[in-house]
DNA sequence: AAATAAAGTTTCCGTTAGGATACCACAGCC
DNA sequence: GGCTGTGGTATCCTAACGGAAACTTTATTT
């Protein structure tokens, strides 16, 4: 990719910019790291071979370290890249509760045939979007349309019984415990047909790669 | 943490470089990265904002990147760390066989801590790995070692109470219908603390883009 | 309270990263 | 052959990092 036009080469550089790494307090974290281990400076010092100078420096965001620095920092820290860069809060994991709805974080997606749950947030990142679906519809005739999303999706019966509809196959009776894998590509439709509304646990993957 | 003496202090050196890290040749993967998208230097610097000289030199191993240049490098290169500290790595797309007990890239868990079983199968072309697992452990310290692979999980307690222990947190617990989403590459490990052995839902995401 | 010690910061300076530019290699074109 | 353009490298110079030591601050001891 040499000749481009200029606007061209604008353009493809500001789609590029996918993954915007804010500044990344690194120096916080770092210290934080060390206090959490009860870790002087001069501990520091020792296990990594940097000067208490520059680690005081470092924490305090008065240098950028060298990536040479930021290694024997992992390497004698004992730690991993990944968490050390980890914002100091903004979790690498979110946690669902049982019980928990919280208020703009698992969102719900109310329809007359489902309600949906998310069961993570923050998914900017992330490669699966997990939710739980309580299935409402007790005919087949309620839906105007196959569901159908690119991906592939893996379901799991935990509560009721449903018939799982698709576009190919007969229908399919799951009961709790029951899972399947398939392509959501695939049209497909759940009901419940237990006394009460069933309830699915669904993993779906998110649009390729970006 | 303070007070000590020298020969204790070159022991909890020594110690303490538990996790060493390779001099990384950080130059070798930067370019292999760059060509396999078709980039120029000149490319690489409209993304990143560094001087192409300043990359070929990093990429020659001449100089060792600030590591505000390293973030301004994986935020234009739309690439995270981990991906650019990982080894050349052949993709590997093993997971040939629906081996029960198989995870990931070939690593074998059959320990006396967990019981997979694999609710997918053909999972070749797949984007996800379902499984259901028995945590039989009772304590953390059955665990030799973090478990560890590549991507991310989905999990979702579905009988008894576990205690999750992450590399980076505080142990969580969870009980019935909890879920939680986090990076597999962090060291997790799953105790259960019910009565009997506690059943929890996985899913993983696979190997990188593909 | 003074004295001592240790943790953390700032100062000074040699070394090095990073940018601008010049340079080399190699292609395609007149 | 020269001419031109592009990808990559080497050179120079400024800005910055990293280390030793001086300095400040806080804690502990007498």
């Amino acid at each position: 990719m040499a000749t481009q036009t200029d606007s061209d080469a604008a353009l493809r550089i500001a789609s590029g910019r996918k993954a915007f790494v804010e500044p990344l307090r690194l120096g916080e974290r770092l210290k934080e790291i060390r206090l959490s281990n009860h870790w002087t400076l001069e501990d520091v010092s020792q296990r990594t071979g940097l000067a208490r100078s520059t680690l005081s420096k470092i924490e305090n965001d008065q240098i950028s370290p060298t990536f040479s620095a930021v290694q024997k920092l992992i390497g004698g820290l004992g730690i991993d890249l990944p968490q050390l860069l980890t914002p100091p809060k903004p979790q690498s994991h979110t946690l669902g509760r049982r019980d928990l709805t919280r208020v703009g974080e698992g969102q719900q997606h109310p329809t007359p045939t489902y309600e949906h749950e998310l069961l993570s947030w923050q998914l900017a990142q992330k490669r699966m979007i997990p939710f739980k679906t309580i299935v409402r519809a007790r005919s087949f005739d309620e839906f105007q349309e196959w569901v159908r999303h690119d991906g592939e999706e893996f379901l799991m019966v935990l509560d009721g019984d449903i018939l799982l509809y698709t576009e190919f196959y007969e229908p399919l009776r799951l009961t709790h415990g029951d899972s399947i894998y398939f392509d959501s590509d695939m049209g497909h439709a759940l009901v419940s047909v237990s006394e009460s509304d069933a309830v699915v646990l669904s993993v779906c993957t998110r649009g390729e790669n970006a």
